[in-house]
DNA sequence: CATATATGTCAATATGACTGACATAAAATC
DNA sequence: GATTTTATGTCAGTCATATTGACATATATG
């Protein structure tokens, strides 16, 4: 059974599981973002256009409306960086057909060779530590960081929790 | 065997996981830190605030320098943040005393209520996630994050990688 | 004494976010 | 058809966090 003091030494090692968990995502995530952050610095470009490039390949076609839900910020801050992807040549935007006030947005072939560099990165990163720990692991990893998620968010990865059997 | 379609459908899969990862750490970092920056904000403080106080909390009497190292900012960026949490009274500074150029910073007793405060959250989020996904989960998240980090970030995991037993 | 180190500071700049206010076009509703 | 709501854009001002570059001071070390 537990006497005092593992009690108290059981305390301390949880805070310290917590406090490492902490950590864990906080360096990580600096590491995640290092790369394309640098590609992008040479393009006079930042962080944020990587996310709008992200979420634009990755659902083509997504109106600035659910991109602003996406990403969660104003659409003041948005505007600034979509009109640098539109200049730029990345993204093109064109009238929905259904509701001719939407500005439905695309990568161009220039935007998707650009989200390749960037997400590619991060996806050789995430897979060199995926492959390192094995399928167990990443099941684990899933289910933990779904679980910080809010709601809303957590919605958004229904149904995958456990990593796709190939 | 593997014909060429399920070899295609593999490929999406394994594009799919990745995204996903991706896309977690990305929400749940959004997550993670969205409680303590608006505890923050009704302080006049920062995100950045929160990482000095965190590491200074972490470990009493660490020097600028290796907060600097641990940040990776400038020094002119941290002495702005470190400046505003001396005159709030959070931290204070006190000559080394085998080196009096050193200067060692500590959390006072207000800088470590709002250290409590601020980690709580955090601490609260990580628990829950890590009750609900389980102990191998948990390794599972500690070893993909730690295949994340860097060689020098990882040095300061040495040993972590598995959930300390009760 | 000379040099290196630990720290601090001034100035200018960039990025990414915010609030608030206002504008326009198109859809939806009464 | 007139009104209201929605989707989007834009102007202006502000703030927080970060950067680079240059320079200053105190202390340690050779």
């Amino acid at each position: 059974m537990t006497d005092i003091k593992s009690e108290v030494d059981g305390l301390c090692r949880e805070e310290e599981d917590l406090r490492q968990g902490i950590e864990l995502l906080y360096f990580a995530y600096r590491e995640f973002t290092a790369e394309p952050d640098a590609i992008l610095a040479q393009l006079g470009l930042g962080r944020a256009h990587h996310r709008a490039i992200y979420f634009i390949g990755r659902r083509a076609g997504i109106t600035v409306s659910e991109l602003l839900a996406t990403l969660r910020i104003t659409k003041q801050s948005l505007s600034r960086v979509l009109k640098q992807l539109l200049q730029g040549g990345f993204v093109i935007q064109a009238a929905g057909a259904s509701d001719r006030r939407q500005r439905l947005l695309r990568l161009t072939d220039k935007g998707i060779e650009l989200e390749r560099r960037l997400t590619e990165a991060q996806r050789n990163r995430i897979a060199k530590a995926y492959r390192e720990a094995g399928d167990e692991a990443v099941t684990g990893f899933r289910q933990v960081l779904t679980g910080l998620l809010d709601a809303a968010d957590r919605r958004r990865f229904v149904g995958a929790t456990k990593r796709s059997q190939a």
